[in-house]
DNA sequence: CACTCGTGGTA
DNA sequence: TTACCAAGAGT
């Protein structure tokens, strides 16, 4: 048998780190357990792009409502995107749904254990799919994510930009992984990333990869990886239409199923453009209108948002100008509705006056 | 490949 | 306040 190169030893004193320091997560397999697939899926999906803290909740709600990823499949689309709301990227929502159900028409409700069945299901990436395969299964396979793409730049002093730099990354990232213990592996690497080799000021003076980190040796670490610039994020405005029935129901409307809060419920509104013409015209209903003083303000990833509202009244609802997915909802309903973190802003800002 | 797609925390 | 960031995927 050939002797090991130096990617065994850094396994293996990434692993003996990982022993002594491993954090403690609702959806990680304590030493000794056996890994639920649908727990390590459910949770991956909740992590992508997203805080652990705002994960931890969320999972305690979806394994209490859903034990199983057939409770999963069998629950209606929109109670999945109730539960989610306020998470964020809602695609995931839909997809975590879709998968579900294909997992028990497709595979009698196991997940596949291979790599590339798992790529080829809604919501699961190249990341997720390596995860999973990983840390469920222990196929050798590595999941780079963010933390990975850092730990690997830096011990490297990658000096490529993202994304130029990620075929290099993964080389290197998998070159790494080792035979046993994979998803050990995998999860010590994001613990690293995470705790240790964090974007701002690394903690270089306890990593258990010091010693032969480039990234440190040349001074590089703190500044790696490089990233290509992004552009700056627009300002978009839009009108909200409170309406208010005699019995207290307001008129929510479902969103489009694709694109941007896609499938949530949302308080009416004109189009989201930088200039807004003629509010009155685009309002489900035809009404007294009076504006609410202040604005509604909401960051997404890729634009600012201003949202006023205009408040009205109405005796009956056989009045709706089109033929959207409108719904009345009483005024204590509210809260349970599908409503993305903008549209709670809005009632919010309604409810205070 | 560049862009779309949320939210909350941090310096 | 602004900017960046966090277990990315879909198009």
């Amino acid at each position: 048998m050939a002797r090991k190169g130096p990617e065994s030893t850094r396994s293996a004193q990434l692993l003996a780190w990982y022993d002594a320091n491993a954090r403690v997560l609702p959806w990680r397999a304590r030493p000794g357990e056996t890994a639920d697939p649908y727990r390590v899926w459910l949770s991956e999906i909740m992590l992508q792009q997203t805080t652990v803290q705002a994960v931890k909740a969320y999972f305690e709600k979806f394994v209490a409502l859903w034990p199983t990823v057939s409770d999963l499949a069998a629950a209606p689309l929109d109670d999945v995107l109730k539960a989610w709301a306020g998470l964020g990227y809602y695609a995931r929502a839909r997809n975590l749904h879709a998968c579900a159900k294909q997992v028990v028409m497709r595979f009698g409700g196991q997940f596949p254990e291979g790599e590339e069945a798992l790529r080829g299901l809604p919501g699961i990436g190249p990341y997720t799919a390596g995860a999973i395969a990983a840390i469920a299964f222990g196929g050798r396979h590595a999941a780079v994510d963010g933390n990975v793409e850092r730990v690997i730049s830096r011990i490297h002093a990658i000096e490529t930009p993202l994304p130029d730099s990620k075929p290099e990354i993964r080389e290197r990232a998998q070159a790494l992984v080792p035979e046993a213990r994979a998803g050990d592996f995998a999860q010590a690497m994001m613990d690293l990333g995470a705790t240790i080799c964090t974007p701002r000021d690394p903690n270089c003076l306890i990593c258990p990869w010091a010693e032969h980190c480039r990234g440190r040796i040349t001074g590089l670490a703190p500044s790696l990886p490089r990233k290509k610039p992004k552009k700056q994020v627009p300002t978009r405005r839009g009108v909200a239409f409170w309406i208010e029935r005699a019995d207290g129901a307001v008129l929510l409307r479902r969103r489009p199923e694709k694109g941007l809060l896609g499938g949530m419920m949302e308080v009416p509104s004109t189009v989201w453009s930088e200039a807004v013409t003629k509010p009155e015209a685009q309002a489900p209903l035809s009404a007294e209108w009076r504006k609410l003083p202040g604005l509604v303000e909401h960051t997404f990833t890729h634009f600012h948002f201003e949202l006023t509202v205009w408040m009205a009244e109405t005796i009956t609802d056989g009045e709706l100008r089109d033929d959207g997915d409108y719904r009345w909802t009483k005024r204590e309903d509210i809260d349970g509705e599908a409503l993305p973190t903008v549209m709670r802003k809005v009632v919010a800002h309604v409810l205070k006056d």
